[in-house]
DNA sequence: TATTTTAGTTGTATAATACAACTTGTTTGC
DNA sequence: GCAAACAAGTTGTATTATACAACTAAAATA
C-alpha cells in the first residue's frame, strides 16, 4: 500500500473538506443572510421545481436519505405551504409531493441569494478555475453517493 | 448586477456545494466506518496535537465557534481521555486543553483512516488534479473564514 | 383470503451548533 | 484597596439534520 501520508495534496483535500463540512452547521455564512429556508428544505424544493410531483420514498431514494428524514422536512415545507401533497390516485400508500407557486417563488428567490453569495465567494477566480473546481466537487459527489448506495 | 443565473460553473458549485455539505451529517461515508471520533474531536485533536496546550477560548477562535461548544467538545474529548486539562498558572479563569497520549495515538489512526478513504474517493485523480483542487478548496475556505470574521 | 411487502409516520437518540444566563476569576479606575 | 467592569468557561435551552426501530395502513402476492 502507497504511503497515504506522503501526499501532501490528498492531505490538503482530506483537511479542506472536513473545514468546509464543518460550515454546513454554520448557518450564516452559507444559507444565506435573510434566508427561511434551510439547506434541507431547499434541496428538496430546488428538485421538485424540476420534476414535481414526487412521492416521498422517491425523494429519500434521490437524495439517499433515510424517508424517517424526509418525511419529517416535507411536514416542514407543508406547514410553510411550500409544498402540498395528495394520496396517490393509483396507490393510496403514496404520498405524492408537489411544489406549490409560493413554493416556486421562495426557491427562486433563495438561489438567487446563494448564487450571489458565491459570485462573492469566489470573486477573483477565473471562469476556466471556476469549470474546473465545479467538475472536481462534481465527481467527488458522484463517488461518494456511488459508495453510499452499497452502504 | 452580472446576470448570476447565466454562470452555469457558479451554479454547479453552488449545487456541489451544498450536496457536500448534506453529507457532513452522514457520519459513515466521510468520518470512516469504524472511528469513535467525530468531525469535531477530530478537528479539536489534530490541532491539538500541532500546538498543546491550547485554552478553550483559543480552540473556539481558531475554529469560529461559540466557545459553549467547544467547552461541550472538549468536555466530551476529556470523559474519553483524549484530551486533559489544567487550571492556567497565571490565570485560574483559564483552562489549558493538553492532548494525552491516547488522544495522539487516536488522532494519527484515524487521520491515517481518512487518508485512506479519500485516497480511494479520489483514485484515478492525478497528482495534479489533486493539487488543484486542494487549493481550489483551501481559497474557497479561507474566503468563508474572512467573511465569518466580519460577523 | 391470508401473508408479505411497501409507503409513510412517529418515537427516540445523537451530533453540532448558537445564544443567553450565570459563576468565578482578573483588571481597572478611582 | 475595593467596587465596577471585563473575561473565561459552563450550563440551560433551542434548532437543524439525521438514522434506526416500531408502528399503521394499503397493496401485491401466493
Amino acid at each position: 500500500m502507497k504511503d497515504l501520508n506522503r501526499d501532501p495534496a490528498l492531505e490538503q483535500i482530506e483537511h479542506e473538506v472536513v473545514m468546509l463540512l464543518r460550515r454546513a452547521d454554520f448557518k450564516k455564512t452559507l444559507d444565506g443572510a435573510e434566508n427561511n429556508l434551510f439547506r434541507s428544505g431547499y434541496l428538496i424544493l430546488n428538485l421538485l421545481q424540476q420534476t414535481s410531483p414526487l412521492a416521498v420514498r422517491e425523494l429519500a431514494d434521490h437524495f439517499q436519505l433515510d424517508v424517517s428524514t424526509v418525511s419529517r422536512q416535507i411536514k416542514a415545507l407543508e406547514n410553510r405551504h411550500l409544498v402540498e401533497r395528495r394520496i396517490g390516485e393509483h396507490d393510496g400508500r403514496v404520498n405524492q409531493i408537489f411544489i406549490t407557486d409560493a413554493g416556486k417563488r421562495s426557491v427562486v428567490k433563495l438561489k438567487k441569494e446563494r448564487l450571489m453569495v458565491y459570485d462573492s465567494l469566489l470573486a477573483g477566480w477565473s471562469e476556466e478555475e471556476k469549470a474546473v473546481f465545479a467538475d472536481h466537487l462534481a465527481r467527488l459527489n458522484r463517488k461518494i453517493e456511488s459508495r453510499h448506495r452499497l452502504h
